[in-house]
DNA sequence: ACGTTACTATACCGTTCGGTATCGCTTGGA
DNA sequence: TCCAAGCGATACCGAACGGTATAGTAACGT
């Protein structure tokens, strides 16, 4: 299934002659989150991509700035994920949640393939503090921190700092999960404990 | 303090004579969590040891091997520390449960030099399910769940399996957390989290 | 027909990587 | 006294790294 949608993707990719830099720009992405950002050179990403590391430098001005690129399309795919799961609640804070959760269990901790989250793995092998990558991962983290508080406030939850925290710690938790266990690891329990952790807080059993 | 902290650990390791095997050990564990692994080089780590490239390759039989020896060195330690914890009140796996968090949140999460869980990042640093290192980690969480797992059954909680993958989310999570935040990140909401859930299995309110 | 632009292809740069070979020194046990 | 093991120093290996230079070509609007 996931080998054939992989083949399918890779058809769409030669037969809509994509230009080049969007083709690297796809590439880099997938390998950087299937190998890892310093396991891939770019000579790798080039070739994979069907094209010379030269056209990569033209649109490019460094690897770590393709990095950067690369996390930002992360961030934005992210959001957008999120954005279209609370949309058909806007109005109902708790039932966002619940459907956040529910659907980050279905979408993300059943993916066989996923492997935790690109921003998180980032901040693992970016440890200096200037890399254009790390910015931006700190300053997403930062905003799904925000958004899970305003929705713990919006609910109504007593110390809904504390709840927003402890749902950003279960969602992390269930990436990092994903990327040592593979099926039925914790990360099952995910949606789950969310809900728990909701029910307490708002005075419920 | 902690630069404090790091001079009196220099010292300790030029005085005391320690064998070149063990000061290579020591500086690439620590190097290979602070930097990352990939990010030092065998060179790196002999220098930085007080020693050359060849007595490391007379202790370890390559970097890949010296690699996996860290991280079962980091299971070792980290054991170590759940046992000392538990140990205290043992008979009393709810207290048992309640001291992990406590101390898991005072020594792990305020600490400021702490750059996450080096089993979890090794994970995130070698994919290849074959690397010597990455079958130490997976035995290192599958181990973790089952003694959370295992805790939670003695204590008589409700689905103990389930609170059990939600303590190891809230774990890992807060470890992640760690990576990105500084200080007053979500980790601090570790504690009282792990109690919420708990305390909800427990069929209290 | 023109020059411009974006592309492929290839060779090259200096550096660093993991790993090895060699040699001379020190040390300690027999 | 002797010898063997462990060690430090250094030079080296082939490969891969990030990044650049150059040259030729196909498609473009004017």
């Amino acid at each position: 299934m996931s080998a054939k949608a992989a083949q399918k993707h890779d058809e769409q990719e030669k037969l809509e002659k994509r230009c080049p830099r969007d083709r690297i720009f796809d590439t880099a992405r997938e390998l950087f989150y299937r190998q890892g950002i310093h396991q891939v050179g770019v000579e790798t990403i080039a070739s994979e991509a069907g094209t010379t590391k030269m056209s990569l430098y033209r649109h490019f001005s460094s690897k770590d700035e393709l990095v950067a690129e690369c996390l930002c399309e992360d961030v934005r795919e992210f959001w957008s994920w999120w954005d279209g799961v609370i949309a058909p609640h806007a109005g109902n804070p708790r039932k966002q949640l619940e459907a956040l959760f529910d659907a980050f269990q279905n979408d993300t901790c059943e993916d066989e393939n996923a492997r935790g989250c690109p921003l998180a793995n980032a901040a693992v092998e970016l440890p200096e503090p200037q890399h254009p990558g790390r910015q931006v991962v700190v300053k997403y983290k930062a905003e799904q921190r925000r958004r899970l508080r305003e929705l713990c406030r919006q609910m109504g939850a007593s110390k809904p700092d504390q709840l927003g925290d402890a749902l950003v710690l279960l969602m992390e938790g269930s990436y990092v999960s994903g990327l040592v266990f593979c099926a039925d690891g914790p990360d099952a329990a995910v949606a789950e404990a969310a809900r728990t952790l909701i029910r307490a807080h708002m005075g419920e059993c």
